[in-house]
DNA sequence: ACTTCCATGTAGGAAGCCTACATATAATAT
DNA sequence: ATATTATATGTAGGCTTCCTACATGGAAGT
């Protein structure tokens, strides 16, 4: 029994399709499909079967699946273990990220690993909130956030590691009428127009709860996901927006001003499936990032000050 | 971390040379050496060093050994839970036995087999009784013998199952002056000249106690290993012998005495390492062999009766 | 000094693995 | 109905990997 073998079994079990695992494995569906036959042919057992369109594991393929989980699991500790004992973390770590979060983070950590055995691998997504876990399968670290809660929905079983607490303010341009306040309670911004962003999507629960509390709905000019782009419509007076205070670059004919009476943060947190975690590089990463994190806290507070 | 590497740095930790491992994979050295340097180049990390003439695990290597041993146990585990799902056992089955054992067990083992997907492979040795253990290396189940136990020494680790306690019974010319009595004393034995074994074989123990509980020393006229050649020359008169009572094929001109004031049995065990007992197929095996035993004596009272 | 034992290096053949392309089949769209 | 899409599987060929045979080198024993 090979553990190629048991990773294929495993990774059918989670994704569900050949062409699925064989995209994220970087293969074919053709060198998929022969190496689950020759693991048929030497296990003496069909792990597959066909079912409309796609295969779905048999009885024995399911029990193989689920044993791999245990097995590949013990293999990561073992490495784990070792690089531990016997030197410094190596290898890839790939990170997939939210854009507005790596932007901050990510510059720092490429400089603090330049030198090591540690090779970083970059992927950037704009998702729901919901969908940050599902992006472990491919990376060993997700940097995803949560507006409601310091571990996002959906990553219960997920190593979750709270790298920033993030304020989000409202962007407003310098000439507001708005802007001479130090910082705006739901009332005030309610009769304004907004640059929103898409349903669903987390930085959207704040309007939703500011309209909850005021009664009045906001009047959403447009609905973006790039920040940049917002803070582009907002020097241009198209309307106020939120953004998050770190990850927003100061920027001439845009202020920002907390917002008081809602919960008005993102948790960026790190995360990262188990098996994942185990290895050391990726607990290094990921300390490294959550340090990253903290000190751009205290850079706010800092500048706060000023 | 493939499965590969970590056998092969198990069987290194177990054997102590690549020559040894290799003989036993049956491979060449340098097709080890080469294995050992790919894992070495892949995992970063010298896995062994050289002492003396050969080498030595490091201290990595030993690490990654002794997770080894977990992980290929799970995984052999993995295994026996398919099997009993999916199926019934199959695959080859090495055997090392005793050929006196072997030659009463093995042939209705065969007979029952026949048919199955068991494959049988056998192996005979004759060896002292602290070594049947380290047979366990090589054979997936080592039929072996104890006098004393019904664990032979060295096999604590060991699955060790109990099939058959056998008397072992003086063995006389019919026209002997004792072949008349029904059982015989260590008084009556130690008078005659012996036929014998080695030093320190299991049998020796026998008259080493008769030797001890009479005060008297036992003549051995000759030590051999063989019993059909020690049954010959019990036939000829040349003295009288301990023999195994089920597997002395009965024969003209000896007859079997029990003997008694000394525990005069030798108990017959199925000696596995647990993680190729955990193979269904092994088990089987084993089971059977059990049932076996059991009928030899079952049969061994009935012609008692008669 | 010679032999023995063990590991390692090299070259070449065999086996295995993966890709590209073609085929088959079921579900969905037009 | 027919075409299209999505998924798996089969085939041929190239690349890589693995193993054996043989040679080399060093350490221990005679």
């Amino acid at each position: 029994m090979e553990v190629r073998h048991l990773d294929l079994l495993r990774e059918i079990a989670r994704r569900g399709s050949l062409v699925a695992v064989a995209a994220a494995a970087h293969r074919t569906p053709s060198a998929l499909s022969q190496q689950l036959r020759t693991a048929e042919r030497e296990l003496g057992v069909k792990l597959v079967e066909p079912v409309s369109r796609g295969i779905r594991l048999t009885a024995a393929g399911q029990l193989l699946a689920e044993g791999a989980e245990d097995i590949l699991q013990r293999i990561a500790e073992l490495q784990a273990r070792l690089e531990e004992s016997a030197g410094s973390p190596r290898g890839q770590v790939r990170i997939g990220t939210l854009p507005s979060a790596g932007e901050a983070l990510l510059p720092p950590l490429f400089r603090e690993l330049a030198g090591t055995a540690i090779e970083l691998d970059l992927d950037d997504f704009d998702l729901a909130e919901e969908d940050f876990a599902a992006q472990t399968l491919d990376a060993d670290i997700v940097i995803g956030h949560s507006l409601t809660d310091d571990v996002p929905a959906g990553a219960s079983e997920l190593v979750s590691t709270l790298l920033v607490r993030e304020p989000l303010d409202i962007a407003l341009p310098e000439q507001h009428p708005l802007a001479e306040r130090s910082s705006l309670s739901p009332e005030d911004v309610s009769r304004f127009t907004w640059l929103g962003v898409p349903q669903r999507y987390p930085f959207d629960s704040i309007p939703v709860a500011v309209e909850q509390l005021t009664g009045r709905s906001i009047n959403r000019a447009v609905r973006l996901r790039d920040n940049r782009l917002v803070e582009a419509l907002v020097a241009e007076g198209q309307g106020i927006a939120l953004l998050p205070r770190f990850t927003t670059r100061p920027r001439p004919g845009v202020v920002l001003r907390p917002l008081t009476g809602v919960r008005a943060e993102r948790a960026i947190v790190a995360l990262s499936r188990p098996d994942r975690y185990t290895r050391l590089a990726v607990r290094e990463v990921t300390d490294r990032l959550a340090a990253i994190g903290h000190q751009l806290t205290e850079d706010g507070k800092a500048a706060e000050a000023v």
